[in-house]
DNA sequence: GTTGAGCGTT
């Protein structure tokens, strides 16, 4: 049965409560939609004083007991994200870039967001105002500012109404990116701006792998592939087919294996790119506009984030991030290389099927995992209400205290998002500084929780 | 001293 679950980013600190599957289980997407780069998730043993871990298995955590009881738990994320165990020390040497799943110190390692580069971000719907010190206070929460500007008119110095911010980190970002924000009473976007568009480095993280057996199962390929990165989704489609998605949490360890050949269960597999959704085998070629192919929506790892141009895809495409536009020839499936016949046209034609019935693309950030959407139907915000110090001004963090269709629903069912930006109200709704505090005027939403001044999580 | 979808005097 379904329930929710309280899950810390770090002992002590306010837990949030994630939604587990009806078979009580806990998708590890649904935790790292939350907590973004968690890999696992334990727990205080209080017979033993020692951290207990919870079995992860095909994407999938267990309750340690008949169910998941009412302790809370702590996410866990890999170790070279884990800065702040790291502490202050050392910080800059990086000793292991391996994830917990990583094996024997193969050449492939796991980068996490360390390869991911910051981007300059817009923040749009600033109140005229706020300055660059409002902005620089307000965002330092989510970690180093290496640059705030707020557009002015040069003639009358006045505010234009949004500005551009850029963080040290990208791990910073991508929380930031994460939510929408309360600066001095106005719901504020922060989003990757038109003119960087198809600047970022997004890869594909889910591989195709042809020629596979009957005999090879998801934990086996899972067990195979652990090895190279963490591996956060199998899917062998059924009945059998010959041919599978793995899905790693890095990118690059996707893009790395991209074109071997390996040997699982004594067959001969190939990996290749696994195709975006959207493309168009009857051409040959994918969709023209990146948009339509949901690279707008693959990178801000912002789920409730419309893309530009209004191109917001409903949410419940599970899938992977895909290398688009700077990556020009590693998508569709010309590079599955038909020429050597490896594998047939209907073996093709039944792999993009699959992709583009359980669909290929998705944010980045969301891992995904079966058929689940990351966001589901009901969704209670969280609001922070920060006050900005001497200059009295006011802002509050919104994110989402819970996640999922409601009581005995099932994320599966959850309708899709509007593809606009009044999605829950926002867009247009804004609200004032003395209701941020209490209820957002955003419609329909329950009672909001309230969290400490300046909390992050 | 007004406005409220957008995209950056470098």
């Amino acid at each position: 049965m379904s329930q929710y679950i309280q899950v810390a980013e770090e002992e002590g600190e306010e837990p949030m409560e994630v939604p587990s599957e009806e078979d009580g289980t806990l998708l590890l997407s649904t935790l790292s939609a939350q907590f973004p780069g968690a890999c696992g998730l334990k727990y205080r043993n209080p017979d033993t004083g020692s951290m207990r871990g919870i079995r992860l298995a095909d994407g999938r955590l267990y309750p340690p007991d008949v169910d998941w009881s009412n302790r809370i738990y702590v996410a866990v994320f890999p170790k070279t994200e884990n800065k702040k165990k790291s502490g202050s020390t050392a910080s800059g040497s990086n000793a292991s870039t391996s994830s917990p799943d990583e094996q024997d110190g193969g050449h492939y390692k796991s980068k996490k967001y360390e390869r991911q580069r910051c981007s300059d971000l817009i923040v749009l719907g600033l109140p005229w105002k706020s300055t660059e010190e409002d902005l620089r206070k307000y965002f330092s929460q989510f970690g180093e500012l290496l640059m705030v500007q707020v557009k002015v008119d040069p003639k009358t110095r006045q505010s234009k109404g949004f500005g551009f911010i850029r963080f040290a980190d990208y791990d910073s970002q991508f929380k930031c990116m994460s939510q929408r924000h309360m600066i001095d009473g106005r719901w504020c976007d922060v989003r990757i701006p038109n003119s960087k568009e198809g600047a970022q480095q997004i890869m594909n993280r889910k591989v195709f792998v042809g020629r596979c057996t009957e005999d090879m199962t998801a934990e086996d390929l899972r067990n195979y592939f652990g090895k190279y990165g963490e591996v956060v989704d199998v899917f062998i489609p059924k009945p059998f087919r010959a041919f599978a998605f793995v899905t790693f949490a890095d990118p690059e360890v996707s893009q790395n294996l991209c074109g071997e050949d390996h040997i699982i269960k004594g067959a001969s597999v190939h990996i290749s790119s696994a195709a975006p959704k959207n493309y168009d085998r009857h051409n040959d070629k994918k969709s023209t506009s990146p948009h339509q192919l949901g690279y707008t929506q693959a990178y801000p790892p912002n789920p409730w984030s419309q893309g530009p141009r209004g191109t917001t895809q409903p949410m419940h495409n599970q899938g992977t991030p895909m290398a688009q536009g700077s990556l020009p020839n590693n998508l569709g499936l010309g590079n599955l290389n038909l020429g050597a016949l490896q594998f047939n046209p209907a073996m093709l034609a039944a792999a993009q099927a699959m992709l583009s019935g359980q669909g290929g693309w998705g944010p980045v950030g969301l891992v995904s995992q079966g058929n689940n959407p990351p966001v589901g139907g009901n969704v209670t915000p969280v609001t922070t209400t920060i006050t900005g110090g001497e200059t009295s001004s006011q802002a509050s963090v919104q994110s989402f205290g819970s996640i999922g269709s409601g009581s005995g629903g099932t994320m599966g069912a959850a309708p899709p998002i509007p593809n606009n930006n009044s999605f829950l109200g926002w867009g247009s709704s804004q609200v004032s500084a003395s209701e941020a505090g209490g209820s957002p005027g955003v419609g329909g939403w329950g009672t909001p929780q309230s969290k400490p001044s300046g909390a992050w999580n």
